[in-house]
RNA sequence: GCCCGAAUGGCGAAACGGCAGACGCGACGGACUUAAAAUCCGUUUGUGGAAACACAGUGUCGGUUCAAGUCCGACUUCGGGCACCA
């Protein structure tokens, strides 16, 4: 069969019926399959598209064949850093650029073969996208789920730019190399942290890979904890948190943030100069320098002393970089005697260190002690195991009104604020007289203007385009300023999958009703790098909105598949670098697409992934005529009726067995077993020599069966049996059941779970004829037990 | 440093605690052919044996079980995530 010109004729005919379009007449029957959508690189789709939206057609058209209406879109993720680097590189416009890779990709998502219905494509460069990305972010807004705060963000100095988290590569700017410094700035973020709780409880309901649950579990990092209040000695407070509230008795210091608002208040006098001079530094240095663990600790005395609650101890009050403005209180006690962290900056700074902890058999350990064990030199709590002396002193605290138990989260909120050009415009005006004033919703989108200078400067390119700037403030009419920046890309992606069933939709981001009908998600395909970026995102979103009365679900996608990593042919990753990436294009162009996505399904273990070996896609392309050439056999023998009927129920079995597991092999996104099974039937079916009305029968099971799989090759062998119709609309087969019962079974039979040899039973035979047959199969008289499982296994001990 | 996951023939890989290696690649042999290709049919974990068969065998060491690739404990190597998170 010529592959190539046979599937040619069958994608012209799919679109030429509209194959592949959703009925919405029978959305009471939907299956709601979505992979995540790509975002438009480079010139070709990558062996990567091809592994996830390939297989995942696969899994699409399953459903489709098993009864049904499956609603499965594609889009673009259009947005983003690439398109704008790219530009300034080259002078090509982003939109320009973006649009044209676009359009090749479409037409080569076609050339697939993938089941998309183009009718509900969607991309977020588009306005008429964006235009809702800008709604939802004044959604959040209004209800106090966004707002603007000083933050640090990455610094070029050499670039004289900010810029993005991926950008930074090794704590350096991935443009020129120079070491990229923190500095504060306005930036909007999103609050996902008012939902971490339920973003985490959530978890337990949902269909997820366990791994991908874990990630985010640590990602949001709930920690039990306390509170503890410290008075400052000269007036004014503060709370540090702490897991570890059983050594508070050893606490020889308190520790602020550099950025910690108290810093300035409390300072004395004559520490002043050297405490500036370390904030100053500390502001200087930069994420890598400022996170590194193996860095010597360094800080400054303020002058101020706090009182510990639980002794009335007076302790130094100190700032130092090692302790993380953003978790916790931003400040916290310090225990030298029981934190690795606390004894290094002791040590080095000359402050006590009084062990409060000994280990349960009373050996004296080194110091720092940090493991569980007994208190002493703890007051009240001496002798207190560890565990209930952290919830006495808690208590303590709490009869004092100086703490108590909390909670801490290490999930921060979501910084969305991009001086970049290629992004969703952030739809907030700043007017002088009335400060930040969201854009009327009936004004939106907020149109990103095509003319601008995006070649980095040290402000985002938006800003310098006057034009642009320039506006009315809403409330008070007078002359005001739009904010300059974009959204992260994040945010365009975060609600697009709510999007696609209303695609069309130009008076709402979203119909409720429909959508609440539609989703959730049934099953997500994409690649386990957005664990905690992408698909933390989007749950916070749906949950938001589902708060604000849009939506009525509280998950975005119930099953989630994550594709494995194929590797370049030397198992590394596949890089420009190493030139060891494949180009799909190479194969497709020779064998056609359906050969590519079969042997790309029997290949791997999905979830796995694995080197790249070419080797199996000839064969592939083999085994397919060899399909080909049993199946013409077959359709000759069609209305002959099976001379020898025990070869018939032989391969009669083999077709339902292929029947019974092909289908929910798919479903679990087990390909390659899948394709096992198929040519385990082909293989009975070459063995069984007659063409008769048995073989003819097996062949169109066989068809149907691969159809998910190569559906063009399958169309054209079903169209050459003389059947009518899309094979991709049969009913996909089921196994026949009483077909699969043998009136005898061959069982193993082992001697002390060493294996002896085999009987032939009936799959129900007692226990009695069980015993038996093994005893004479190893020629004893008796036995002192007999294990039996029917139909599994007999052994004799 | 902390938290996960993985490890099975020459290779890609299968195996609800119940016949390890399904299915395929490669290799070897046979049929067809003047010959080759293609095709069809076999063999293919290792060791010993002509064979029946025996023994060993799922990264290493121990354990639980009638029975362990699978469960438990310790380790090795590789991969992933987090990382001064108090």
């Amino acid at each position: 069969m010529d592959y190539l010109k046979t599937e040619q004729k069958w994608r012209k005919k799919w679109e030429a019926e509209n194959a592949d379009s959703f009925d919405v007449s029978r959305a009471d029957k939907k299956k709601y399959v979505l992979e995540m959508f790509s975002y438009p690189s480079g010139a070709n789709l990558h062996l990567g598209h091809w592994y996830n939206f390939g297989l995942t057609d696969v899994y699409a058209r399953l459903l489709r064949m098993q009864g049904y209406e499956v609603f499965h879109p594609m889009g673009f993720d259009a947005f983003g850093l690439p398109a704008e680097n790219y530009a300034i590189k080259t002078g090509i416009h982003p939109k320009d650029s973006t649009e044209k890779n676009i359009a090749t990709m479409e037409r080569q998502l076609k050339d697939m073969g993938a089941s998309f219905d183009w009718d509900y494509e969607i991309k977020t460069c588009d306005p008429k996208y964006y235009k809702w990305t800008q709604w939802l972010f004044l959604q959040l807004y209004k209800h106090g789920l966004a707002e603007e705060k000083l933050a640090p963000v990455n610094w070029c100095p050499s670039c004289n730019t900010v810029i993005a988290n991926e950008q930074v590569v090794d704590g350096c700017c991935e443009r020129c190399g120079s070491v990229v410094e923190r500095k504060e700035m306005r930036q909007w973020f999103l609050k996902i942290t008012k939902y971490a709780e339920e973003l985490l409880e959530g978890l337990d309901k949902i269909d997820w890979p366990e791994k991908t649950k874990l990630m985010q579990r640590n990602w949001i990092g709930k920690s039990y904890g306390g509170r503890v209040t410290f008075d400052l000695e000269f007036g004014g407070s503060f709370d540090v948190f702490t897991t570890r509230a059983d050594t508070l008795f050893g606490c020889s210091y308190v520790v602020l943030a550099p950025e910690h608002p108290l810093v300035d208040k409390i300072t004395t006098a004559d520490r002043r100069a050297e405490v500036e001079e370390y904030k100053l530094q500390a502001a200087r240095s930069s994420e890598i320098d400022r996170t590194s663990t193996v860095k010597e600790k360094t800080g400054a005395f303020t002058g101020a002393y706090a009182i510990n609650p639980i002794n009335g101890k007076r302790v130094p009050v100190w700032v130092a970089d090692y302790v993380l403005a953003t978790y916790g209180t931003g400040a916290v006690m310090a225990v030298p005697a029981h934190d690795t962290r606390d004894f290094e900056f002791a040590q080095k700074f000359g402050l006590p260190i009084d062990r409060v902890v000994k280990s349960a058999d009373g050996s004296d350990d080194d110091l720092p002690y940090t493991e569980h064990g007994v208190c002493v030199n703890s007051g009240f709590a001496d002798g207190l195991d560890t565990e209930s002396a952290k919830h006495a002193i808690l208590a303590e605290l709490d009869k004092k009104g100086k703490g108590g138990e909390t909670v801490t989260y290490r999930l921060r909120d979501w910084s969305v604020s991009r001086q970049r050009y290629w992004g969703a415009p952030i739809p907030m005006i700043h007017c002088e007289k009335c400060g930040v004033v969201p854009v009327p919703e009936e004004d939106l989108p907020v149109q990103l203007p095509y003319d601008v200078d995006f070649k980095p400067k040290g402000k985002s390119p938006l800003g310098a385009n006057e034009e642009y700037m320039n506006c009315k403030c809403p409330k008070c009419g007078g002359a005001a300023r739009r904010d300059p920046d974009t959204l992260d890309t994040f945010v365009c992606s975060s609600w697009y999958y709510l999007r696609y069933p209303n695609a069309k939709n130009d008076k709402e981001a979203f119909d409720t009703a429909w959508t609440d009908k539609l989703l959730p998600v049934d099953v997500y395909v994409g690649g386990a790098e957005h664990a905690c970026m992408h698909l933390l995102y989007a749950r916070f979103i749906t949950k938001a909105l589902r708060d604000m009365g849009y939506l009525h679900f509280d998950e975005p996608f119930m099953r989630l598949v994550h594709q494995g990593v194929i590797l370049g042919p030397d198992g590394k990753r596949m890089s420009k670098t190493r030139g060891n990436i494949i180009n799909p294009d190479d194969y497709v162009s020779v064998y056609g697409s359906d050969v590519f996505r079969m042997y790309l399904c029997f290949a791997f273990s999905y979830t796995e992934g694995g080197p790249f070996q070419s080797d199996g896609i000839p064969a592939i392309a083999k085994y397919l005529d060899r399909v080909e050439r049993i199946c013409r056999k077959a359709y000759e023998g069609k209305g002959k009726a099976p001379a020898d009927k025990a070869k018939a129920a032989d391969l009669e079995y083999a077709v339902n067995y292929a029947a019974k597991n092909c289908g929910t092999d798919i479903a679990a996104f087990s390909f390659n077993t899948a394709v096992a099974r198929l040519m385990e039937l082909t293989n009975a079916m070459y063995k069984y020599e007659d063409a008769d009305d048995e073989l003819y029968n097996a062949a169109l099971t066989l068809v149907k069966l691969m159809a998910p799989i190569t559906p063009h090759i399958s169309e054209e062998l079903w169209e050459a049996a003389g059947c009518t119709g899309s094979v991709l609309r049969q009913p996909y087969p089921t196994a026949d059941e009483s077909k699969l019962v043998r009136s005898l079974v061959e069982i193993p039979v082992q001697q002390l779970g060493k294996l002896k040899g085999k009987v032939m039973l009936a799959p129900d035979a007692t226990e009695a004829e069980a015993l038996a047959a093994a005893l004479e199969l190893l020629g004893i008289p008796s036995a002192k037990k007999i294990i039996y499982k029917p139909g599994k296994i007999i052994n004799i001990i």
